[in-house]
DNA sequence: TGTACATCAGTGAACGCGCGTTCACTGATGTAC
DNA sequence: TGTACATCAGTGAACGCGCGTTCACTGATGTAC
């Protein structure tokens, strides 16, 4: 009787006429909050999408062709959110020490948010089945941060792409392992990602001393 | 008619008495097999072990109570065959460095021989949900082999196990976008094991004979 | 020596479950005439 | 203005499948007496 039975499903309701879009969003978006919690592409099934969005499962098939289509758009979407996360990070900042920094540091605290995401979108046997070129972005955009660092003579000329993946590897490690063994009594990331930008990038280390971030 | 034959298992035959055993060490190994294909312990059912050893599901239950027991204790076998390659990599070099880079190097070459096996034992959700601490193993002996090269003046004095920890952040990193990403077109690994050795351990660069920067 | 019994190594049928997907459908709202 | 028809947004029942697990069983080999 109440909304949170489970016996019984709340009618929901349809949307009005031209607005069936709005379907799609909606189960997008339960579709993100469920791989968010299980960590895991295999785990989810089109039938615990369309419980959780308050529709019969047929009506999942209005928008999407199948399963995995499914779970490709939500981490599309997924992928969209993050970097724009990381712009608006490189946006706020200014130098491109302080971007490239700021950039990492968000990534970091997206991957602490979102956790489950962040294993799906870089951890899923979905990499190695589906076509998950958008991924791409985050390279390209990464070195074009450190590419800036180098032309300003704020770290040492090289090769940014191969610094760049240097740097995306070590963050990734980090990160990686925080979110695997989240039980563990890991040390701050924010320090470990400094560490990487002095050693790996050669920026000079980090303008904010204390934790007075910015202003 | 053929040993290949979908339709119709072979008897296989039982084991003699008192030799209950093998047959545990056979649902191991096919449970390996198989992790390493699938790279995901969700997506391994105990009825497909069963199919791949030749045995009835319910022979299964005969070693382990249940689905995720087998799993673990095939993960552990896993584990300690990583260690002792690293091990046997380490006894094969001659000091600190070397051995802390052999192990290294030994470490990514696994990962490349087995990357489904290095995302489960790193990246499955059991990680979350199960026991894995025999893991820690592997963080105690990196720091250890750190350790060395700070003792014998080969690398800079500093806290072993925040640069043993930066150090496999690193590794794991790289390797597991390469075992994530398999079809992207990645520089070798082990210059950039090299360059991570370097730049994070702070040992001077490797003794390879290819430009001998320092013999 | 025979024979009853215990143990060992494994089997086959059955259970209830949730899954992805297909199919024919419902019922409200718009539109052509 | 009425009315037939089209479109839209979504439903409910059914399909066959593989799954984990339980249960009672089989049949060979040892052991006590």
């Amino acid at each position: 009787m109440d909304a949170k039975s489970p016996s019984k499903r709340q009618s929901r309701g349809r949307n009005p006429r031209g607005q069936g879009e709005r379907l799609r969003e909606e189960i997008v978006a339960a579709t993100l909050r469920m791989l968010n919690d299980l960590g895991d592409d295999q785990a989810l099934s089109l039938r615990a999408v369309a419980r959780e969005t308050n529709v019969a499962a047929t009506s999942v098939y209005l928008h999407f062709p199948d399963r995995d289509a499914l779970v490709l758009a939500a981490l599309e979407r997924c992928h969209q959110n993050l970097m724009l996360a990381v712009q608006q990070a490189e946006l706020t900042e200014e130098g491109p020490v302080a971007q490239l920094r700021g950039r990492t540091l968000v990534l970091g605290a997206w991957a602490h948010d979102h956790p489950g995401l962040y294993k799906v979108l870089h951890e899923s046997t979905l990499n190695q089945h589906a076509d998950m070129r958008f991924k791409e972005e985050l390279g390209r955009t990464t070195t074009a941060a450190v590419q800036r660092c180098m032309d300003a003579g704020l770290a040492p000329t090289d090769d940014a792409s191969r610094v760049a993946l240097d740097l995306r590897a070590a963050v990734h490690g980090a990160v990686s392992m925080r979110v695997n063994q989240p039980d563990q009594p890991w040390p701050p990331l924010e320090d470990q990602i400094d560490r990487f930008l002095c050693k790996l990038v050669g920026v000079s280390p980090a303008p904010t001393p204390t934790e007075t971030t910015g202003e």
